[in-house]
DNA sequence: ATTACATTTCGATGATTGGCTAAATATAGA
DNA sequence: TCTATATTTAGCCAATCATCGAAATGTAAT
């Protein structure tokens, strides 16, 4: 039970909700994308991908100073692909949704290294 | 975002994931045999279905001085049944839901009024 | 009416959780 | 090596949550 718990855990809050459903959105993004995205301290977010990879949520791999998180393999495959899939067509015409999404692309524009060290996004 | 997020915090408990599991198995149960079941107190059980309810997963129906609760409707139809699978197959083979089952059967072998009158069941 | 009992609501309490800042870690570049 | 930056960890605080006992509500039976 414990596996399922840290699973529904990870998904009982609205940030790592949000979050699950950008990297659904993006494929990847690194932390401090995320953090723009939530508006929340870089330690926050942090954390919150924790809870997502120790969930078997979402997996990492790192590229020098950055980290990328994308939805892990777990979570493309039956049987939780049924959950995922669940949030997609409950959260998609979610007002919150809508605006990360639109906010994620501006970001994607410039990329994520150029993100990350200005902040912020000049139109690249 | 906030229906989702109900459905996922209704879920993010142990107890009441046993009580799910419990109402997949027996169909119906009134609160004192959920109560039974977790030994947990009255009023922390009636606050759980009352979780449960509001989060659309629970329906119940109320016969005498006892109210039975069942999956709701909702909870057997798409999209929402395919969360309620992965938590059958999930949970299937886990060490407290397979007691909770054994119990489950005890219990229901002299039916929901007479285990409530007696607290207990003596073989009826 | 009065009693008995199942359930819910209320109020209090201890545990968990999400948030922050500050400090620690890791890496790239001067 | 020293500095800058991205991320994580640690420590703390406020808010939320699970739990209980007590009181309130609703229902059946005497």
């Amino acid at each position: 039970m414990k596996n399922v718990l840290s699973v529904t855990k990870a998904l009982s809050d609205g940030n790592r909700l949000r979050t699950v459903m950008a990297l659904h959105e993006m494929v990847e993004l690194c932390v401090c994308q995320v953090t723009e995205m939530l508006g929340l301290a870089p330690a926050t977010v942090s954390r919150h991908m924790s809870i997502l990879q120790n969930a078997g949520l979402v997996s990492s791999r790192k590229n020098g100073r950055w980290v990328y998180y994308r939805l892990s393999e777990m979570a493309k495959t039956e049987p939780i692909v049924t959950v995922m899939d669940w949030l997609g067509e409950s959260l998609d015409h979610s007002k919150e949704i809508k605006a990360d999404r639109k906010y994620l692309r501006k970001i994607a524009r410039c990329g994520a290294a150029q993100y990350c060290s200005n902040g912020s996004c000049e139109e690249g």
